[in-house]
DNA sequence: GCATTAATTTCACTGCTCGAAAAAAGATGT
DNA sequence: ACATCTTTTTTCGAGCAGTGAAATTAATGC
């Protein structure tokens, strides 16, 4: 039954966790600071770095680098990641592109494909052949790189199943209910592994603001979809890419505006671009969805109803009202510190904070609480990759190289 | 910063935890049993063992006890807690009762003290000084047990505020923002804690039924009021009590029923019994709800309603389609594999399935995932008690004893 | 009584952390 | 130039907890 013994390997493994996890934080670091950090000994700091550097997972920097000639003692070298010793493939796949990075053990990005993908494209391509296509493409630009390839993952949008290995749905045409997982980890004899993208936003923010790290946020996007992530005092909720998020979907109006999704009256049909173009141009609410909203289109609408245009504010306006009963009926159920809005969207906060506020002044939890800080995030540069890679590499780092091989003998 | 570190110190903490969740889970065990369950070597089971017995946590039980003697070999000496190291003493306070129960560390109940509550009760009594009368009484009655009290538990209904020390809000007059924990835990130097009625659902039916222990459940109980408890494989979600589950008053309709709460449209003020008794009754939903409503009166109502009174009938529709359209609304959010439904109105379930299963099938997760398995508990006995006894009891066992004081010198 | 069987304990060994003391590597002062 | 400071790292000797294998214990069956 239980699997939960504690011995000294699981010592062994939870604090060389801590000190890859340190230096994944916060970047090279010296002994001594590694020690501050993780609350280990120095004599362990020592004992663990030696055997990391023996095995190449990490590197003793070249003191030329950092020359913080200023200090009085002995001067510290730093230890960092070996950038070398692994690589990651990440898959992020979009209604309307794929993308595919490879970045080394260090983080720094090293190649990326990318390629438009329409309705048709995996209807055309099978899920599986499409990537791995583009993951052979991107071996042979990179066989040096590529030969320590540890991980690909792959992030997207829509319901994953239990176990995380599969999409039960997706708004990405023919992509639910293909095995391209496995298929992929087959072909390639390598660990994929698959992401909800709204759990990454949570991912992402959480390593772009470090004043979150430890918070409970609750990470709304709001563009094209709507989306939430949510982590708990810096513990990503629902642990195994189980516990789906699907804020977007969460029922608004009982019967209300055709969704993407087919259902009605989601959020998303009053609060992701597409929704508040109709409301704005008075298309009922019962016609099909625009398919993709180009971008142009959307920052003009966000412009006119800054400008005071009345039937752009009213979308808003609607948008905000549903975002908003979204947020308050959310936080009967799980109840953030922070609440961060990013994505297109938040540039469209300050014309849907009224009603947001409004919305949820009429809750309970907020009449107690007080309203929750709501956070609008602009100019976020790829969040979703941050967290792809993030979380990828931090995988390596506590699942493959935290757990060591024993060291057999050293000279 | 990090204080996560694993050395010999917290090896034994964990493993002597895993032996006592071991036997407060499954009773009395035999060492063999007891490695096998934790999955120790015999050898450190024993050295555990040896010390729990040493310090008097556990016990030898008497072989004459159980005469399991059809065995062939070594008859096993089964291990289990010695009741009279410590006691708890668990107070339940209801909106019109109050009960405080002494269990001794066996889990055994030893004594009860009873004590109807009124709206004035805590305003003619600070809670506090009511608490300890009670305790002080206790004390009296049973004082060998009470010379060994180790913890004092408290389970209110209401919003806890953030560190779990007392009420932000409480549907229970006078309650709210009094700092009576602080002044008990001071008063008797004893560690005190304040746990959410909902969250003890949760935790009370993991312990009722045992299929359920590594499932993600969420428990919704139905009566006085509505209130939901979560646990995610096994876990209670929103350790240290923070992470309110506010079910009963996330908003089902806005400007709706107004509830007991002072807000409007809860699902409370829809599917409580002095909610559904206002929808029979064609009260207008802006009236005041009625304090408390006897519990023939609620069952007379069910019954009416099985026999097809239409306005009855229709009274727990309205109640099943709030309930359907928040489950719908936290599905959204926090995805269980079970959904229990427990209390007075488990008992009209029936009633209220179909639209309940309605108002979910217009859900997204729903129709990918499937309806989810609603199952009514109807004769739960006390899963509030249990809960509170089974958390309490475990907090002892892993914060006070598995975390040992180092033996000095085994003679 | 003696072999058989199953539960516990004992023993020798391993791996990990820790505190204290020693060593290392420049900076500073005369 | 050389001794002295200061700060970072490493070394060393415990101590502790877990493990597998072997030994011990306590009944049953013939």
């Amino acid at each position: 039954m239980g699997r939960n013994v504690s011995d000294s390997d699981s010592v062994r493994r939870q604090n060389r966790g801590l000190v890859l996890g340190a230096l994944r934080v916060q970047g090279a670091l010296s002994r001594t600071a590694l020690a501050t950090d993780t609350g280990l000994s120095h004599a362990s700091i020592t004992a663990i770095t030696h055997d990391l550097i023996e095995q190449q997972i990490i590197v003793d920097l070249d003191p030329a680098e950092k020359s913080d000639s200023r200090g009085r003692g002995r001067p510290a070298t730093l230890v960092g990641f070996n950038r070398h010793i692994g690589a990651a493939a990440l898959f992020e796949i979009d209604v309307n592109r794929s993308r595919l990075s490879l970045v080394d053990y260090g983080g720094v990005l090293v190649d990326r494909i990318e390629t438009p993908v329409t309705p048709t494209t995996f209807a055309d391509t099978p899920p599986a052949v499409f990537l791995a296509q583009r993951l052979r493409q991107l071996q042979a630009r990179n066989p040096a790189e590529t030969s320590v390839l540890r991980r690909v993952a792959i992030s997207v949008q829509g319901i994953l199943d239990r176990d995380g290995r599969s999409l039960k749905w997706s708004p990405i045409a023919h992509l639910a209910n293909r095995p391209f997982v496995q298929e992929l980890a087959d072909a390639f004899s390598l660990t994929v592994t698959l992401h909800k993208r709204g759990r990454l936003l949570a991912e992402g923010s959480r390593w772009l603001d470090p004043t979150l790290r430890d918070a409970s946020v609750a990470t709304v996007f709001v563009g094209s979809t709507v989306a939430m992530g949510m982590t708990f005092r810096g513990q990503i909720l629902g642990r195994g890419e189980e516990g789906s998020t699907e804020f977007g979907h969460m029922n608004h109006m009982p019967n209300g505006a055709l969704c993407r999704c087919g259902m009605r009256g989601c959020i998303e049909a009053y609060a992701a671009d597409y929704g508040v173009l109709r409301t704005a141009y008075s298309v009922p609410e019962t016609a099909t969805p625009a398919p993709a909203v180009p971008p142009q289109e959307y920052e003009g609408l966000i412009a006119r109803a800054e400008a005071g245009d009345r039937a752009a504010g009213h979308a808003f306006n609607i948008a905000g009202r549903a975002i908003g009963f979204g947020l308050g009926r959310m936080l009967a159920v799980f109840d953030p510190s922070h609440i961060l809005v990013i994505g297109p969207g938040a540039r469209a906060l300050d014309l849907m904070l009224a009603e947001v506020r409004s919305a949820l002044t009429g809750t309970l939890v907020c009449r107690i609480n007080g309203l929750p800080q709501i956070i609008a995030h602009r100019d976020e540069k790829e969040p979703i990759f941050k967290g792809l890679m993030m979380k990828t590499l931090n995988a390596i780092d506590q699942d493959e190289f935290a757990g060591a091989p024993l060291r057999q003998s050293s000279s």
